[in-house]
DNA sequence: CTGTCTTAGTAACAACAGTTACAGATGGAA
DNA sequence: TTCCATCTGTAACTGTTGTTACTAAGACAG
């Protein structure tokens, strides 16, 4: 808690650092744990101490969709338009790994914007970075194929975990990516052909070249 | 102007309205005029008075797409983010039609969000709406095939212009949907065929059972 | 009227992604 | 060990989208 408040000194005044640590929860997640889930009321804005957590997004027609992760240090600006409104939650959250946050009481959001001004700008820079995640989103779906969105994933995964070896099934990409496990299997085996990875059971493992 | 005022009074406490009058610079745009280009400075956040905007994105090879419209009393969050931080704009906006906007000063947005409640949270409601927006284009493109595109489109034409007929070419569908005309023109041609609309030179009729 | 530009229709083809079906591999539980 | 669930590889096929190429109709200036 000591290294967290330090951390937050960076960005943050120091009285509402202290605001922060009355009013707010610590709250902590394992690897899986729905943090915020679809149609759930959100009473409250996570602040992450430590891990990552996954955000998707589901249509009518039950199509997921992976939106973005959040880590160390920041929040989630959905979660703030939501609770804000007090409406209920369009996202799904889920712990990529062992998650430690802060959750901040809605009513506190909007008192401490006009109170201070290291909390405005710290909102309002969630709020240009996840516009910008999305817009990255948009392109990456838009106008890259399938193969680069996956090389994008992998590199991403291999960077947040910081591991050259990816534990995970094709089943689980292809959920990730919003598309079916043969396609995933199909561009990987590919990859393997091109030497840019080895594939084992529940493990990718990138080489130099990847 | 007098107008303006009253339809402002229905979010906006009437202190910030005089502010806006007075800080804001009213600016009017012919159909097609460039608002907003890509990599130019922000200096101000549009607020719009009448008429329609097209934000349009695009990507590092020249790939070009439509993210939102934006119309009467509605203002881009956009723009506020990069102007907050005087930063490049990512975006382009065109005037669909006559526009007429109110520009504010980026000085100004950041002293009226502690000074007047009211226009916090119409901050606030702008950024939600844009996000709704963002992730309503990204089921679309993500989930929905062209044809379901192409129809939501046309609806949406029609609603905003509030006419049956839309005057546009194949060329001009093609390139806000990020595809090419000939894609277009089959996609039309089917909808004709299944009595959805009728087809003539830069103009597409809706019919009834559209 | 002629030439030219824009717009639209259409065919043929390639590339990509999604689907179905099946087989084999792996690993853990009983 | 056997059984079973999960994971992976592969083939064959389909539908959608993008591309190229060509034709033809409108619009309009000179």
């Amino acid at each position: 808690m000591k290294d967290l408040k330090e951390r937050l000194r960076n960005f943050l005044e120091l009285k509402l650092i202290e605001e922060i640590e009355k009013e707010g929860k610590f709250m902590s997640f394992k690897e899986g744990d729905v943090i915020i889930d679809y149609n759930k009321n959100i009473k409250f804005m996570p602040l992450i101490i430590s891990g990552t957590i996954r955000v998707m997004r589901k249509d009518e027609e039950d199509n997921e969709i992976l939106l973005y992760y959040l880590s160390s240090n920041e929040s989630c600006a959905m979660a703030y338009t939501c609770c804000m409104e007090a409406r209920k939650s369009e996202i799904k959250a889920i712990a990529e790994d062992n998650v430690e946050l802060v959750a901040i009481p809605h009513e506190k959001l909007d008192e401490w914007l006009t109170k201070y001004p290291s909390w405005k700008s710290y909102i309002f820079n969630s709020f240009t970075q996840r516009f910008n995640e999305l817009l990255r989103s948009l392109e990456s779906i838009a106008f890259h194929k399938l193969d680069q969105r996956l090389i994008k994933y992998l590199k991403n995964k291999s960077k947040v975990t910081g591991k050259s070896a990816i534990q995970l099934s094709h089943n689980q990409i292809a959920e990730e990516l919003g598309t079916s496990r043969v396609v995933i299997s199909r561009l990987l085996k590919q990859l393997e052909n091109e030497k840019k990875l080895v594939l084992y059971r529940n493990e990718i493992k990138l080489l130099s070249d990847f």
